[in-house]
Parts: structure tokens; sequence; C-alpha cells
RNA sequence: GGGCGGUUAGCUCAGCGGGAGAGCAUUCGCCUCACACGCGAAGGGUCACUGGUUCGAUCCCAGUACCGCCCA
């Protein structure tokens, strides 16, 4: 398959054609009955309703790596797709279509609506798979799964289930977080805090009996409709005459107790607080205390209802400004503060959230908090950076009761029955056509459904098959890894290792690494209202999808946010480009290369092969332990820099030499390591890259050992024996290359004008190490002569650079400017005076000498010399120069 | 109110006990036969502030200031 590769890379093509082989030829595909040890992964499954954004993006690219990583280092690897049914979310997206032709859910009935839901799921329904796709990501698509699947429901029911056997699922009456809008409870974690603009009314109520007033102050002025009590500190002296007495409640004119509680805060307001058990968190513990009666004024829309007396039917902040206005009509309104605090919005929808009376299904969470915090203490589950740890505890003590019952129609019906004879309940895991205690067959199921996280909190066993025994789940739980944002660590992780532990009885991954959130150039959050998003998709069309899983990878360092900017991934799609022509070069020169007839072995190796091949061995090296650690960032920089600075930048180069000369052995040993080296950092590359690594990697000579790069071995270390003295030698010869061309650039020498050049060596080993590979230096310092020796005859006027042992001359010979060499030099005897000067004051601190480890002692000693010798060559060179001065 | 994180080159960020790094941007010189999405060279930082530990601190500890996030 030779062809001539395209001048610059083209990802679009690219990327689909891989793809789509990779794909239909199930190189994707997990075999659980393979003897290969496991590595597996569950996705954090998007939303059905959801498009690709930059979170999905960074989150699947992180796991891409590992797989194709894993899946090259010998791993069964399973990394198991899926969307979630998004309950509200998408309950909210179809109502908003019905709405577009006026008409809402209750118009259709509950099982149309529900169809039709199903309906709007196969049409267009999990987009985002295929956007997933196009970044490449190599999930075991035949496998994926939905949490509405008949699998997975069944698996949401035994859980329900059992857990109502165990006494852990129960009903309960509670205020709860209501989203008027959805009309549904929702959990505390469902509810978004954010800090508003509001007023702070202070309310005047008058004592009963008296001429008094208590002042009460309140956010909420239209729930003084509910107010049941007035509470007062009862430490507080100003009100202790009042407690037991009451207060007329204004507007309804209902008489409610003054009573005492320590929750009052003397120092807010007034002291004195209106109590609203009904629709305040706080208040209602109050008024459990106090047994104070529930008076709800709200309905399921926000709206006020009968108990609300001449304010039934008003929306509830116009209930607020009518109720407020009546109270300063009577003088009962003292003063309004502006103030803020933090509301509570409904996480799908923005709307302000009620505290609402409601009857609901709870998971009591508290023993299996427990075995979650043990798992985790006990390193059965790491959790990585381990700063997260404590937030997880945090949480996992302080933890509620989770409320899991969603008034909507889209999402698991919870299977329970009440009876309409006995009003026994039955939970079963059959659809029930009796009531279990007394038969009766008048029964009606609960029309509640479960919350959308009760189904995705089982995902890492429900996807493999749960309840049954399979291979799946024998072969690949516990998964090896979860990676995911912190945003869901309370939503999402903390409920999977509950319900791991629980039906597995092992921990649902081993471990679990947490990622940073992706934001704008200047850090702010990626929002539709703030006009900031950065749409992945773009971005693949834009600059392809290796280019930005490279980013991505780069900026994934732990532990701390991510800003990104569209001119680093242009930087990264100029680093595939690079690869790309770097590997044009090669197939240019390989075009009569047979890997197949060559080794490596069979070379006596040059130093410029060696150095290559020395780098790539550590290179691989910290590329495996980079991922291991999952430092991302430090597998994007180490290889980027190995490609291009040392392979691009030095290698290329050197080999130009042996590649276009006459020696045909020479060229067979610089194409066979230009071959090895390649092909190595390919399948290095490949888990980042995976487009491009294989396009390359399969127009490559010769036959490939398997079918995909994906199946290639991840290299690991060395494939060669480097002798390390010639890794040294030719680091000298860099050294002395780049002081030429310091000198050239300095000095502003032509770019195409060949010099002389000659090298003063301390060293017979030095000179050796020139000598060897002095074509190396004449050809990328481009210079015509070259002289070497130790001791060798200056050249009368020539300006100086010193590298390593070896004094650098180039002859002046009206090449240079003498003013300007007497500048160059000037700023180089400055640097290396301030080096002289640093160690010398270190090394004359007695303390220093005294108590320093020897190694670090000899280092700065040899450091010491190195540069005192440096600072005198420079200084003769200055002499020698400002003789020429008239 | 409780907790966590950040403050390093103009910008975005690595590094986290032994002489300050990268990418982008900047300056100079180059269309050198893989690449101008490029090549070579250069400039640029009291590593927020104040103390402490140490022979030695950007790095460890304490405090201050200012940003950001999470939970109430």
């Amino acid at each position: 398959m030779k062809k001539e590769l395209p001048k610059g890379y083209e990802p679009a093509q690219v990327e689909q054609k891989w793809f789509d082989v990779w794909e239909q030829r199930g190189d994707f595909h997990a075999d659980e009955t393979s003897a290969k040890p496991h590595y597996s992964i569950v996705i954090p499954p998007p939303n059905v309703t959801g498009v690709l954004h930059m979170g999905h993006a960074l989150n699947n690219t992180l796991q891409d790596i590992l797989c194709r990583w894993k899946r090259m280092t010998g791993h069964e690897v399973l990394w198991m797709p899926g969307t979630d049914h998004a309950g509200i979310a998408t309950q909210n997206v179809v109502e908003k279509q019905l709405a577009a032709d006026g008409k809402d859910r209750h118009d259709l009935g509950r099982d149309e609506f529900v169809q039709r839901v199903w309906q709007w799921r196969e049409e267009s329904g999990g987009q985002i798979i295929n956007q997933l796709k196009r970044l490449g990501a190599s999930c075991d698509w035949q496998r994926e799964r939905f949490t509405m699947d008949e699998g997975l429901s069944k698996a949401v029911r035994e859980v329900f289930v059992r857990l109502y056997e165990d006494g852990l699922i129960y009903r309960a009456n509670r205020l709860i977080n209501w989203c008027p809008r959805c009309h549904t409870a929702l959990s505390d974690l469902e509810v978004e805090h954010e800090d508003k603009q509001g007023n702070l009314w202070h309310l005047r109520y008058p004592v009963k009996d008296s001429e008094q007033v208590l002042v009460v102050a309140t956010t909420r002025p239209e729930t003084m409709l509910g107010d049941t009590a007035v509470a007062v500190n009862p430490e507080d002296e100003r009100y202790r005459e009042l407690i037991g007495k009451t207060v007329l409640l204004p507007l309804v004119d209902r008489e409610i107790p003054i009573i005492a509680d320590d929750y009052v805060d003397m120092e807010f307001g007034s002291g004195a607080v209106k109590i609203t058990p009904a629709h305040d968190f706080n208040d209602f513990e109050i008024g459990k205390r106090h047994e104070l009666e529930n008076i709800n004024v709200l309905d399921e829309s926000g709206v006020i209802n009968e108990n609300g007396g001449p304010y039934h039917g008003q929306e509830r902040y116009q209930a607020r400004k009518n109720v407020v206005a009546d109270l300063d009509a009577k003088g009962l309104l003292e003063k309004v503060d502006d103030y803020s605090n933090a509301v509570g919005e409904c996480y799908r929808c923005k709307t302000i959230i009620e505290p609402y009376m409601s009857k609901q299904w709870y998971v009591s969470v508290g023993p299996l908090a427990k075995e979650a915090i043990k798992a985790v203490e006990g390193g059965d589950t790491k959790i990585v950076p381990a700063q997260w740890e404590k937030t997880y505890y945090e949480w996992m003590y302080n933890i509620q009761d989770w409320c899991i019952s969603r008034q909507i129609w889209w999402g698991h019906r919870i299977p329970a029955w009440y009876c309409d004879d006995c009003e026994a309940i039955t939970v079963a895991m059959d659809d029930a056509t009796s009531c279990k205690k007394c038969g009766s067959s008048n029964i009606r199921q609960e029309t509640d459904v479960l919350d959308t996280w009760f189904s995705s909190a089982l995902w890492p066993f429900s996807t493999m098959g749960w309840p049954e025994r399979t291979e799946t789940l024998q072969k690949f739980y516990p998964t090896s890894c979860l990676v995911t944002g912190f945003d869901i660590l309370f939503f999402w992780v903390a409920r999977m290792m509950m319900m791991g532990l629980k039906f597995m009885e092992q921990v649902p991954f081993k471990e679990v690494y947490i990622h940073a959130l992706v934001r704008d150039a200047h850090g702010q959050k990626m929002s539709k209202s703030k006009g900031n998003v950065i749409d992945p998709l773009t971005i693949v069309d834009e600059y392809g999808a290796d280019a930005f899983r490279y980013t991505l990878c780069a900026f994934a360092a732990m532990g701390r946010d991510i800003k990104l900017s569209t001119e680093r991934i242009g930087g990264y799609r100029n680093f595939v480009n690079k690869l790309w022509n770097a590997s044009r070069f090669a197939l240019m020169n390989l075009e009569d290369f047979d890997p197949s007839a060559e080794s490596l072995a069979d070379f006596e190796l040059s130093l410029a092969d060696q150095w290559i091949l020395d780098r790539f061995a550590k290179t691989a090296a910290e590329a495996n332990q980079a991922l291991a650690d999952y430092k991302f960032n430090d597998v994007a920089s180490t290889l980027y820099s190995f490609t291009w600075h040392e392979f691009c930048d030095w290698y290329v180069e050197l080999s130009k030499q042996d590649l276009y000369g006459d020696d045909a052995n020479a060229r067979r040993r610089a194409q066979t390591v230009l071959y090895t080296v390649l092909e190595g950092l390919l399948r290095l590359l490949h888990p980042v890259l995976p487009f491009v690594t294989e396009e390359i990697w399969q127009a490559l000579p010769g036959e490939r050992p398997c079918i995909s790069i994906m199946q290639a071995d991840y290299p690991t270390g060395g494939i060669a024996t480097i002798d390390p003295a010639a890794v040294d030698r030719m680091e000298l010869l860099m050294e002395v290359i780049r002081a030429i061309r310091n000198i050239r650039g300095e000095l502003d020498v032509p770019p195409g004008k060949r010099i002389a050049v000659a090298l003063d060596a301390k060293s017979a080993a030095s000179v050796t190490a020139i000598n060897t590979g002095q074509a190396y230096i004449k050809s990328l310092a481009r210079v015509e002569e070259l002289q070497v020796a130790v001791g060798l005859e200056h050249p009368k006027q020539a300006s100086t650079q010193v590298a390593g042992d070896v004094e650098v001359l180039i002859p002046l010979a009206g090449l240079i400017n003498v003013a300007e060499e007497e500048l160059r030099l000037n700023k180089e005897i400055a640097k290396v005076e301030k080096d002289v000067g640093f160690f010398n004051k270190k090394l004359s601190n007695e303390k220093f000498v005294a108590n320093a480890p020897p190694q670090v002692l000899e280092k700065d000693r040899g450091k010491l010399a190195a540069a005192e010798e440096k600072l005198t060559i420079l200084r003769q060179s200055l002499d020698k120069i400002l003789a020429l001065k008239p």
C-alpha cells in the first residue's frame, strides 16, 4: 500500500475512514472468554437528550486514551457505552414539542405520552453517540445500553424490591424540594443554590391584646399566609414577656403563638422569626419540636391555594407583591432592605424551587453509606487525585435520606401497588394483580417514577447483565477505573459505590479518576447564556479530532480547571502536521526499504542512531509511567517534545547524511533506525492520536504484525543496546552545533553561507567524538571547513563560544563585525560570571559543605569548575577582540 | 458560616527541597531538496505578600491579601 501522502495532513476523510473500518471490523469488541487480564471502564452515560459538550469531550478522550493504552499492553478491554434516559430532562424536551402544538402531556395521557417519548428517542435521541464516535471513542458499541432497556429496567426493579424488603426503602410525608414547573419532587442534590439579589421585608405582627408589634424579617413575605408561630430565642430579654402570648397574623387574621426556640439567632433582624413549617426546612424542624400545624398555602404550580384566603389563585410572586402592598397599606410594613441570599433552583429548568409538603419514597442510605466509606478507607477503591477523598467522606458522613420518587411519567415506574380496600402496599418483581395482604384485586400502581440517578447508580453491573450472573460480569466486574468530573461525585459516584457494594458485594471500580471542569479561556464556566460555549464538533471540523484530543490530554493536569483556548488547539494541530510531515519524509526515504530484511542488531549504530534510540527508550518509559499515574499532561508533553524536538529537529536532520550519501550500508542502517523509531513512535502516540497514527502506520513499508495499530504492542522501553558513552558523545556534538548556530545567529551570518570552524578541544575523547561526528556538524551548522585538535592553534581573529570542554572558534575574516562580537561576548561573560559567583558563594558556605549530600556537593563543584573554565576562555577571547579595536 | 483549590515569563499553564520550564505571543535571520501549520537564534520572571523550619525554599509550615469552586 505505497502511496504519496498529501503535503498537509487532512483529518476529515482519514478519521471517517478509519473509524468505519474499526467499528465494522469489531476492533473495539471485548471478549469475555479471553484469557487476557481484563481492563474495564463504564462510560458515564450521557443524557439521551445530550449534545456533546467540552465536558464530554474531555471525559471520553481520557477514557479512550486509557482504553487504547491498555488494549496495547495486553489487556482485554471493555469500555461499556450507553445513554441515560434522563427522566426530567427528556420529559421536558417532549413536553416542549407538545406545547408547540398547544398540548400538554395530560391531553395525551400517560401511556401515549410515554410512547411519544420512546418515539422521540428513536428518532432524535442519542445523537451524542455519533458525536462520541467522531472523537474516536473506542467503546464496545455492540454493547450499547440505555437505562430504560429491558435488562436495565429489570435490574432497577430487582434493586427496588430488595431494598424495600430490607427495609431500606420507605415512604414519608415531609418537606421536599418541589419544582413548580416540572411538577415533581427533587432530591437535595438536584437543587442548585445561587446567590440572588433580593429584599428582606420587615413585617409587623400585632401582639394580641396589646399595643405592641413584633417585627419579623423574611425574604419570602407571601409565606406569611402559612405562618403558624413566631419564634424568639429563649435567652432574649427583649421578648421574654411575650413568650406564650399570641400574635394576630395580619391579612388572614389567624391567631398564632409566640414560642421560644434555640434555633433563633438573636443577632439577626429583630430577633423574632416567623415560622412557616410547611414552606421552610428550618421552620419545619421547629414546627415538629413545638407540634405546630403545617399549613400549606401553595398548590403544585406555585399558586396560592384556598388556605391563602384573599390571595387564593394568585401566582406566588404576584401574591408576594400583593401581600407586601396590603401590609404596607395597613401600616404593617416596617421597612424593606436590599438583601442577597442563596435561592434554590431546579437543576433542569432553573425554576426557583419551593419547599413543599408531600409524601414521597426514600432510600435510607445510612447503612449503605457506611459500607461505601469503608471501601474507600480500606483502599478497595482509590480516588485520584486523593484530595477528593475528603470531599467524598464529608458528603457520605453527612448524607441525608435520598428522595427517589418523581412525579413525572418518563422513567422507571415504582413497582408498588396500593390496595383500596386495606391500604396495604404491595411491592413486587412482577406486576401485581392483587393485594399481598388482603388479596383484593382493587389495587392501583404508584404513579411516580424513580429518580434518574437511581438507575444510573446500578450502571456498572446492570449494563453487564445483572441480576443474571453473566460471563461479562465475571470477567469485567469490578471495573478497573471510572473517569468522571467532580460535578457528579455525589450524584453518581457515591451512589454507585453504595449500590455496587450492596448488590455485588464488591466495589464497582478499583480507581476513580476525577478530572477537571472545562472552562473558557477566561476561566468562566461555559454556558449558552454567556455565549462562551466552544462546540467540540466545530473544533473537530476545524482542527481534526487528533489535535483536539491532544489538546485535552495536554490540559488535563490534575486538580485544576481547564481553560480552553483555540490557540492551544491550533498548536497541537501543527504538532499533528509535524508528525505527518516527518512521516512523509521517512516514507520518501523508505521506498526501497524492506523492514523484514533488516535488523538493528546487524548494524554498527552511529552516534545519532544510538542517541535517538536511547531517547526513545526513555520517552517510552516515561509515557507508560505517566499513563499509569493518570498524568495526562505529562504524557502529552513527553511525547510532544520527543516527537518534535528530538526526533524531528535532530534525528531526521542527522539521518539525512546517511540517507542521501553514497554509502549503501549507511543508508540501510539509517533507514532501519528511522523506520524503527517512527514505527515505535506511532505506537506511542496512538492512544492520544488514534487516527493519524493508524493512517501513517498502515502506509509504512513492509507487513504489519496485526490488523490495526491499536492491537500492536505499546512500547515500554529500549529496542536496542546502547552505549551510554555514545549518547554522551552525541550530546557534545549537539552542543557544538548549537554553539556554532548561536554565533551565526547572533552575528547575523547568512544561513546560506558556509563557514570555517576551528575546534580547540581539551581532551582526546572530545577530539574523537568530533571526528566521528564531523559530518553532522558540517551539515547541521553549515560548516565548510572543520579543524579539530587538542590545543589547536587559534585563528588570529575569531568569534568564540564554549561547548562542554570544546572551544568553538569561528574566524572573523570579513565575516563578523568586531563591535557585535564584543557585545555578544560581554553578554555571554555576564551570564557565566553570574554562575561562577553563585557557585562560589554556595561552596564557600561552610554549613553547606558540611551538610549537603556528597552528590550535590560534587555536582556543584563540577559546575563551578566548568563555569570558571568557560569564563577564562571567554575573557581571553574578549581580550583578543578588544585588541583588534582601533 | 464550613471546606477545598489557586496566585510562577505579556497570555494559558507545568514543576513542588539543591542553579526557574513549556506552548502561544514578541524580536532578529531564513521560501535550507518532510513541514512557513515551517527552520535557526534571541529577549522576557524579587515563582502574590509576611514570618518560620532548613546548610539550602518557587517547592514544607503558619499567617495576610486577592480570585475561584463546593457544601449549608
